[in-house]
RNA sequence: CGCGGGGUGGAGCAGUCUGGCAGCUCGUUGGGCUCAUAACCCAAAGGUCGCAGGUUCAAAUCCUGCCCCCGCAACCA
């Protein structure tokens, strides 16, 4: 059992099959807010990332790299590690998971659960389609041929250990109701519940025999144990339960939170729970799912040009800046929308206007009016004093409570109305009024330990998002002493000393000019396209013979109307002079039935024909995708007769 | 009746769990200030909180029904 200040927090492991985005970025970074913050708190912190390094994809992309899988993940390594360094992410440990502390315990695991029945060889029994080398269940049989291709379909078993989940099942629901805090946002436990637990949990398959990059099954090794037990174990493997030395074990599990974007929450809060009960281990204290960076015309696709990499982005605007955006700009559990116009104004208002501003001009006026040095702070000497006083301990509690939800963007909100009131105070107390009578010196040098010591209580606040502001803060304070930059120190009022020198710098964030950046940035989401990528989409060179296997030909629409339960097919009856013909198209999204009549198209007319949706299509209609995603068919002028052949 | 998310001033969002003056950032308009990065501060305009019912002293928030948008799944020959 862990011990009573100790933090454990984890990011999923990330599967390598390319190079990380903003995503993986997201959910790390947030992670490592996290660790931050509790490590400032004085918790003994454990904070885990890793890579997911099995499976078929590794292997086929391996392969086409012409590598061993083994190789061609040490080189995709190299580029994740560096991300993280560049993110300055403060992970504890990096777990691989074909690394032999990890394999041995999965090993270990799997026969343990063998031994004691939950988990067993079966065989799945399913049809399966030779042609299109795949299985289907009764339900996804089409009359009893294959939904893809039409043929026969053959009864197929094929050798796999399953795990027991439905054993645990109720165990699991009763759990969920025991501890309402276990999955969070609470939305996704309703969807856990309603979808997968109450209609009936499945045995899990947990072995393949169709690849083998992966740890072998023990007794079995021709199968290969599969991501599941494979993956979710990371968690523990990696604080060396079930080694020789397992005293992170014990002194950090359970986990405090598991951090995932939420895709992938089912399998963390069913198999993952599961698997360690029956281990017979305790579960994580909390599950929780934080939404997506999405991109302006929705999911991030590099064919959209919409994709933004995170380094190219730090190289332009530095660190703080994007670790800020990411945490500032969207609710943590909901999904965000990343924009050019919104982080470039986010820099520039929240940034540069108002913290690098209030930074510069306090330390422009203690270097004018005291020779740089700070004078001592008075408490409460006037109205305005107390009340940015209260204010700030005001906001200390807000940003505790909402980090302690792991409500990033609540509790940078208050750090920045923090800023905010302190702009405020300048201009209610007027220092260079102050500055002219040189009576009111004290009162000017109280105004002054005033601002200094909110930017001190700020820059403390925002150590867990920013890795060089607060820094910068402290040196152009001159704030040297640690424990004048600790959490224990912001409750304190009267810490800096008199006469403690600033050092008056450049600012701490230099304002962007808007127009110009914004096109940089759009710049940059066009260009992550590079032409090895585009080349990579180019089919390679095919003779003239096989071009003119193809048999294309001039189609009328002679009859179009809408499939039922397909949003996205359109039936359609084609005129091809000799002969008529039904087609399947899925082009319901881009045109009308009544817009496709009597109009001529190109067609394939000797493709294999295929069901879908039940209904035969015998041909393929032609079309090319617009820079916007939108379909457009390729046409002919109208004087080309039905039939007529196209070349 | 496949699953889920959402609809709150011009834009983007918080607030909904636990009912109590509708809030934040940006934009707009007007004003103030000169310590500061053309920054900062104040004020104003602007919302029937998707629609319709219901519960309640009180509803953005709870209940019922409906409309619309967006993901996922199915599906793109």
């Amino acid at each position: 059992m862990s011990e009573e200040n100790t933090f454990y927090i984890t990011t999923p492991i990330y599967y390598p099959s390319g190079n990380l985005h903003i995503g993986h970025a997201y959910s790390t970074v947030a992670g490592d807010a996290m660790a931050r913050y509790k490590r400032m708190r004085g918790y003994d912190v454990h904070y885990l990332t890793g890579t997911d390094e099995h499976g078929e994809k590794i292997q086929k992309a391996a392969l086409e790299n012409g590598q061993e899988p083994k190789e061609y993940l040490d080189d995709i390594l190299e580029n994740i590690q560096s991300l993280w360094k560049k993110l300055k992410i403060t992970n504890d440990d990096f777990i691989r998971t074909t690394e032999d502390r990890h394999k041995v315990i999965v090993q270990k695991i799997f026969q343990r659960l063998m031994d004691q029945g939950d988990i067993y060889l079966d065989e799945y029994e399913g049809w399966y389609c030779v042609s299109c080398e795949s299985f289907f269940t009764d339900y996804q049989l089409d009359n009893g041929h294959c939904p893809d291709c039409g043929k026969e379909v053959e009864r197929v078993k094929e050798e796999s250990y399953f795990f027991k989940m439905s054993k645990y099942a109720d165990r699991l629901q009763k759990y969920y109701e025991d501890h309402p805090e276990f999955i969070q946002p609470e939305s996704r436990k309703n969807e856990m519940l309603n979808n997968f637990i109450k209609p009936g949990l499945e045995d899990l398959a947990v072995s393949r025999t169709t690849f083998d990059w992966g740890i072998k099954v023990p007794e079995n090794p021709k199968h290969v144990i599969y991501v599941w037990i494979d993956a979710l174990t990371n968690y523990i493997t990696a604080l060396g339960y079930g080694s020789e030395d397992d005293t992170l074990f014990k002194k950090y599990w359970p986990a405090d939170v598991h951090l995932m974007a939420k895709e992938i929450v089912r399998f963390h809060t069913i198999y993952w729970p599961i698997i360690l009960m029956a281990l017979d281990l305790p579960l994580p204290k909390k599950i929780y799912a934080h939404g997506w960076i999405l991109m302006k015309d929705g999911k991030m696709s590099k064919s959209k040009g919409n994709v933004v990499d995170p380094v190219v982005l730090i190289d332009e605007y530095g660190l703080d800046a994007v670790r800020y955006y990411l945490l500032r700009e969207v609710s943590f559990g909901s999904d965000g929308v990343f924009t050019p116009e919104g982080f470039v104004d986010r820099i520039n208002y929240d940034l540069a206007n108002d913290l690098g501003n209030l930074l510069n001009r306090t330390v422009a006026m203690i270097s004018k009016y005291f020779s740089g040095e700070t004078p001592a702070l008075k408490v409460s000497e006037t109205t305005e004093d107390k009340q940015l006083e209260e204010f700030i301990d005001q906001k200390i509690a807000n940003y505790t409570s909402s980090m302690d939800e792991m409500k990033f963007s609540v509790a940078l909100q208050s750090v920045w109305e923090l800023i905010s009131r302190t702009n405020k105070y300048i201009d209610e107390t007027e220092p260079w009024k102050l500055a002219k009578d040189e009576t009111k010196k004290d009162r000017l040098g109280n105004v002054m330990a005033h601002l200094a010591e909110s930017l001190r209580v700020t820059a403390v606040l925002l150590q867990p998002f920013l890795t060089e502001a607060p820094s910068a803060i402290f040196y152009q304070l001159g704030i040297e002493k640690e424990d004048l930059q600790s959490w224990e120190s912001i409750y304190e009022r009267q810490s800096i000393p008199a006469g403690t020198k600033v050092n008056k710098d450049k600012p701490i964030f230099p304002r962007l000019e808007r127009d110009e950046e914004i096109d940089k940035v759009k710049n940059m989401m066009t260009s992550t396209v590079p032409a090895a990528e585009e080349a990579a989409d180019q089919k390679p060179e095919v003779v003239y013979d096989d071009f003119m296997k193809l048999d294309m030909r001039v189609a009328e629409i002679v009859h179009a109307e809408r499939m039922k339960n397909a949003d996205k097919l359109l039936q359609l009856q084609v005129d091809l002079g000799s002969e008529k013909r039904q087609i399947i198209s899925g082009i319901a999204e881009y045109y009308a039935p009544e817009d496709l009549l009597n109009k001529k198209v190109i067609c394939v007319t000797n493709l294999k024909p295929v069901k879908l949706r039940g209904e035969l299509s015998e041909g393929m209609i032609l079309s090319g995708e617009g820079e916007d995603g939108q379909l457009s068919l390729a046409m002919t002028d109208q004087h080309l007769a039905n039939g007529s052949k196209v070349e």
